[in-house]
DNA sequence: CAATGTATCGAACGATTGATATGTAGTTGG
DNA sequence: CCAACTACATATCAATCGTTCGATACATTG
């Protein structure tokens, strides 16, 4: 475990590091030249220019999670199961990659048009994977709702929701909390 | 409508518009100058520094946004009707607000000391708000699942996220929105 | 009228920013 | 063995940043 990275791959992890806490406008090439004792230029000779490095983070982290997300699909028959098998690993997964997730949402907006591209082509292939198999429980009569495209907004929406309230210090374990989640998005908070 | 706004007033809506779209360290003080044919150091006469623009902006809005959010609450002696209009008014006034919830959104996690208390307090008030009807439903038994602060969460995940996606030139009105949103809420997305 | 306070301005400050130009060790490949 | 390449460093650039200073113009008030 933690084996020291070198070049490259050791600027990513400190950049990841920074624009996660300080964000991409608040944390200086400087910044991330300190932090692990590097020269400055070193990041231009690997990635260009700021904007750069930001695209290299986000090109390879959503390469990464969307491979996970999406073998966590090809497993089992029934469509319920595989939705909440792939909700679960959502949930996992955003807390693994819990600094890049931030990276996502905290400067989404102002991103470079190419940075924007980036992040909406892998927000719509994540939908992808929901409305696929919401598509094929609607068929089967089991869903409620006519509005498949909210219905998804309202998953990611409490899946991402909870990168920003759910601390593993607390009370709470992961599987507990995505047992609830899964809970609530599947039967609301009535009881019927 | 449009009046023309002079001084102090014209500088936080100039100062709402830029920090909306390019974020608080993304726009600066000669950004908003610029934008309202001001100069800078009028700003500063107004508010001291530019954190002091900011907090003007948070404290403001918060204000504003929780008295309107409490009085929906004071109508009404079923909980469940008076949690739907609550619902329903959180939603219509995140829209009217969407500048101010982007500022609270983007920069949360970076604010100062201060503005981040403002932050945090606001959430807690909203919070309270939620968590004082669903412990009325509870109470009755008319709630599933046992977690109330997840299931809290899970709410203001989903009405804080609509203003990611949902545009009003698409083809769904806030009403249409704000029904489907809160059958999701109430009842989840699977048929009983 | 004089004094005070408010709203505004232009000009400048030092610090920091992203970026570049130029260099040098060490490695590799023909 | 030498040319090319990689991995790093120093020094410096112009631009922009937040902030401050000193000065007006105008209204209010005593």
């Amino acid at each position: 475990m933690g084996s020291v990275k070198i070049g490259r791959d050791k600027v990513i992890e400190t950049a990841i590091d920074l624009f996660s806490v300080k964000g991409f406008r608040g944390a200086s090439i400087r910044n991330i030249a300190d932090a692990m004792g590097m020269s400055i230029s070193n990041i231009y000779h690997y990635f260009g220019n700021k904007e750069g490095l930001l695209l290299a983070i986000l090109d390879s982290s959503t390469t990464t999670l969307l491979e996970a997300l999406e073998s966590s699909t090809r497993i089992g028959d029934d469509p319920l199961e595989r939705l909440k098998n792939l909700i679960a690993t959502h949930i996992r997964l955003s807390r693994n990659f819990r600094k890049e997730m931030k990276i996502f949402f905290l400067d989404e907006e102002h991103l470079s048009p190419e940075g924007h591209r980036i992040n909406v082509v892998f927000q719509e292939k994540v939908m992808a994977l929901y409305r696929k198999e919401l598509a094929l429980l609607a068929e089967q009569g089991r869903l409620r709702g006519e509005r498949l495209t909210i219905t998804t907004f309202n998953i990611l929406a409490i899946i991402n929701w909870q990168l920003r309230w759910f601390r593993l210090d607390g009370p709470m374990t992961v599987d507990e909390v995505s047992a609830e989640i899964i809970e609530f998005i599947m039967h609301g908070l009535l009881v019927e």
